[in-house]
DNA sequence: ACCTGAACACCGTTCAAGT
DNA sequence: ACCTGAACACCGTTCAAGT
């Protein structure tokens, strides 16, 4: 319609070259407004300011693209690992609802069930999410040992917590989030 | 290739003319067989020796279709209902080691999973889901409260004991059927 | 080096034409 | 009534051509 010489709407930037990092940063947008599915190269160009070309000069392919998406989400969540560890100094109870509070998050649900969806055929976030959920169950774990279980009743505590909140991520209340009574309801269940 | 007198491969019947019902049973398997995303009119096609001209005959559209296959599947779940009534006689703690081994079918699993991503979008599905998750945590809820628990008391570790259910299905391993002293430990937890 | 724009294959959808 | 086969739009992919 216009002509080339106007300058095209860019959501993000002047600069008329993009760089690597600018694709994947909107890819990542895309997943948490509108899920997995909705991340096509066309709307992501447009998104952009840019045109299919311009992506096929940066990226091989979908795939590859996705691979360089999920490279990006891995390193943001190779952070909750300081998240975590922030926590080690407060009393166990104490721990564990922030444990929870962590996991109810209701801004990471979307990209939360998202990632597990694309665990399934991507195997660099399968693992990231492989380690992430591991450093989570120890958490959850250390907290019932430090409240007195032996090891076996604690991973077993540990466990039932962890899968329970992801079955409330993913089959919970779309508004859900726990009040304090609930999770202390839920803490008298598991640590009682 | 071959001319069309020669016979069409179909995977499912000799008769020429397809039902509505041929359409969606081959769409629930490849459901389960492939997942959510895999259901394409022209592989279904295939399977049933027809083009997609056939299928247009027989559904508006995708969403049509979808939504008549997510009708069969309702229909499907709805029996679990029946299921859950059987277990009735049996003893709380018995009753609940039945129920975890319903959700631990394997063979059910991507199904469920697919329902759930399903129930997202479309309305039947996630109607009948949260009604089959009620007489689930209903079931479980009422197995706690024949242990001795009070309502309270009987709810939450219902509705712990089931979203720990589908985060297991949602992230446990592939392989991971618990076994008979797993799923003693647990409800050692939850009813202890 | 970075990008455009035209081209092609794939899949959802329509429709005129066949039995 | 039920189906085929050709047509078209949409999206992933390629590539020659531009700056």
């Amino acid at each position: 319609m216009s002509p080339p010489l106007a300058a095209r709407p860019s959501t993000r930037r002047a600069s008329p070259r993009l760089t690597v990092g600018d694709w994947v940063e909107a890819a990542l947008d895309v997943i948490g407004e509108e899920g997995l599915g909705a991340v096509k190269i066309d709307p992501v160009a447009q998104r952009l300011g840019a045109t299919k070309g311009s992506f096929y000069w940066h990226f091989t392919d979908l795939a590859s693209f996705m691979d360089a998406v999920a490279a990006a989400w891995c390193r943001d969540r190779e952070e909750m690992r300081a998240t975590l560890s922030a926590l080690d100094e407060l009393p166990p109870r104490e721990r564990l609802a922030r444990l929870i509070d962590l996991i109810q998050d209701t801004r990471y649900w979307r990209l939360e069930r998202a990632s597990r969806e694309w665990a399934r055929t991507n195997l660099r976030v399968r693992h990231t999410l492989g380690r992430s959920d591991g450093w989570m169950r120890e958490a959850e774990c250390k907290a019932f040992r430090d409240l007195g279980f032996n090891e076996e009743e604690a991973a077993l505590r540990a466990n039932t917590l962890f899968f329970a909140g992801l079955g409330y991520i993913f089959a919970g209340p779309d508004d859900g989030r726990l009040d304090r009574r609930q999770v202390d309801g839920l803490l008298d269940v598991l640590a009682g």
